[in-house]
DNA sequence: TGTACATCAGTGAACGCGCGTTCACTGATGTAC
DNA sequence: TGTACATCAGTGAACGCGCGTTCACTGATGTAC
């Protein structure tokens, strides 16, 4: 563990390992063990348990971004990054499945979450948008719904999902948005 | 309440009725009381909690199953069945969220369960063959994704998804099978 | 340089609570002979 | 018809536990004068 850093951040940490390894219910206790310190210690750095969990959410949607946008770097086309986002999108919330939950699974967001995960949102948007040349305004969100669809079937229930079904339907849903199927006139 | 049913679906029912009106934990003890019946009773039906709970996401299943195969007997073409079906999908979970949430929310299902959502899924599955003529094997899964990642993130920390938007977005993706765009070869 | 005080980060014991589950039980309803 | 017994559905008190949070506290570290 990295003692040196601070406990608000080492808190944030323990915590993503405990959903790491646990079974999704992560107790304030339990966190303030793992980062090695008395249970009280945590209220110093928030006011309450949502608090912490709020912060860890915001934790999981800057990784996420950042696996997004890395994928998104990657040389080829717009449909290339596209499909390569997609799998990044699906490959997070099966490589964090209980961190996956934890960020999207509460009823109610705090603003700073629905900001992070904005950003996320903003980097797949994008590529969309040059991909399809903005002439399908529902095609961000289709794709968006379609990922996440895929990511929470995936880590959901045991959904036995085989990594070429996820790339296959990725794939074809690209290859039909770069062909202008989401586009609301059919003008190929 | 329906007092002459047997304890067990009543017990199902107010776990049902709890999911509706509460926060997302239901417990052993406010479920019973919910029935109007000792704090020990479920055991009777039930050899523990997540017996029960898998009895209430198999209930849950099979009302979605409903929802959707009643969107199906609609009039009109295969495109029209398929649209009136996501609708529905989507419909569901936001009607009950708390309870689409523990359907499909755990980290692993019962047998039973994944037998009502196999059966849920098959009425999806067998209007999409219809409709893509079965040259699209991944077609099934990717309206499956697309549709369940509309109603997760339409319930999960609140994002104001229109229902102008997820209609448009189905609507296309629908047209889009129609046309072909998600089959291998890319023959319209 | 020394003193007095304020701030900060964390401690540790204790609280009250609701939980799932155990145990031994009660009364009502079959059922065999 | 009567008796004896088995089964069933539910009771109610009690258990041990882990939880989030409270409270008063302890040292260490600035900082003003």
């Amino acid at each position: 563990m990295d003692e040196a850093a601070g406990l608000r951040d080492r808190l944030v940490e323990a915590a993503v390992a405990a959903l790491r390894a646990g079974e999704g219910d992560v107790s304030l206790r339990q966190l303030a063990k793992g980062a090695g310190v008395s249970a009280m210690a945590p209220y110093r750095h928030f006011s309450d348990k949502a608090a912490l969990l709020a912060a860890v959410a915001e934790h999981g949607f800057d990784l996420l971004r950042q696996a997004v946008a890395g994928a998104d770097a990657a040389p080829g086309t717009d449909a290339d990054k596209l499909v390569a986002q997609g799998l990044a999108y699906v490959g997070f919330a099966r490589s964090e499945p209980a961190l996956f939950r934890q960020m999207f699974g509460a009823a109610e967001a705090c603003a700073a979450d629905e900001e992070r995960r904005g950003a996320a949102y903003q980097v797949l948007a994008k590529r969309v948008g040059l991909l399809t040349r903005n002439a399908a305004p529902l095609a961000p969100l289709s794709c968006w719904a379609l990922v996440h669809g895929l990511a929470t079937l995936a880590i959901d229930r045991g959904l036995p999902l085989a990594e070429e079904q996820v790339r296959g339907v990725v794939e074809l849903f690209v290859d039909g948005l770069a062909k202008g199927a989401m586009a609301p006139a059919g003008d190929s």
